[in-house]
DNA sequence: TTATAAGTAGTAATTATTACTATTTAGAGG
DNA sequence: CCTCTAAATAGTAATAATTACTACTTATAA
């Protein structure tokens, strides 16, 4: 893999992000370093990344999220607000050496996202019915 | 909800289907019983379907697919043949509750999927390098 | 310094999904 | 049985997400 100032960039706002931000808002952050990126530029080099495992693509209900933590844990989509949140578990953990062994399935990568409704959102709508 | 002989073929065909097909196959299968049937009433029934509960929609690296089976279990996709499998394993069991009562996200729904490699595709792929 | 293959911008094409509209139909209440 | 009405549909158009293509640029190895 060759060095690119764009993949620099798109790599960097991935890195900066708490978010788990999707392509779209990837595309938004990175024109303010480099204005007249391409869309395409970004979705190779987010594919690339993560095939590189440099940051990880989380699929979600609302489509293809990206979070800079690479190590295996997981996440939570609040079906109200539409943010995506880390789930860190101690029984969840070595999922997939657990799979690789309990399956005969050779793991790549595990995705596990949970649809739900968020501390926040839980809270607003408690409020609301108050 | 009201009955319509569209509605009750694609669940049907969801029913009937051992391989978690996507919405492209499902529409396949039910215009052999329906042939005037338009896409969009699939795409609208599968979606009134599992939010019912119904049938499950599957969220998988390659798009969304169905399966007839709605208890709580897991799917893996193979990175070669690109079909989903059934995982049941007993360490996931219960997994909604869990995370409910360790992060207090209220959890309307779990999708778990691995990407890897099936047992059959790592066969032939062995069997090729041989 | 130069050759070349990887990377890019800008655009077009493709694919997946939803929205829209006129028409049909399930089924509740007479 | 009728009749009414809202739900559902077919067919098409629109939208959104992603990939493909092409001419140009640039990192980097020799």
């Amino acid at each position: 893999m060759r060095y690119s100032k764009q993949r620099e960039v798109v790599f960097e706002v991935v890195s900066k992000s708490d978010d788990h931000p999707e392509v779209k808002k990837i595309y938004e952050r990175v024109k303010e370093k480099i204005p007249n990126i391409s869309l395409g530029t970004v979705y190779r080099n987010l594919n690339t990344l993560s095939a590189d495992n440099q940051i990880k693509k989380i699929i979600s209900f609302d489509g293809e999220h990206f979070d800079k933590t690479t190590y295996e844990h997981y996440h939570a989509y609040c079906d109200i607000c539409k943010n995506v949140f880390d789930v860190n578990l101690k029984f969840l953990s070595d999922t997939s050496e657990k799979i690789e062994k309990n399956t005969g399935i050779k793991v790549i990568s595990c995705n596990f996202i949970i649809k739900g409704i968020c501390h926040n959102c839980q809270k607003n709508k408690k409020e609301r019915e108050d």
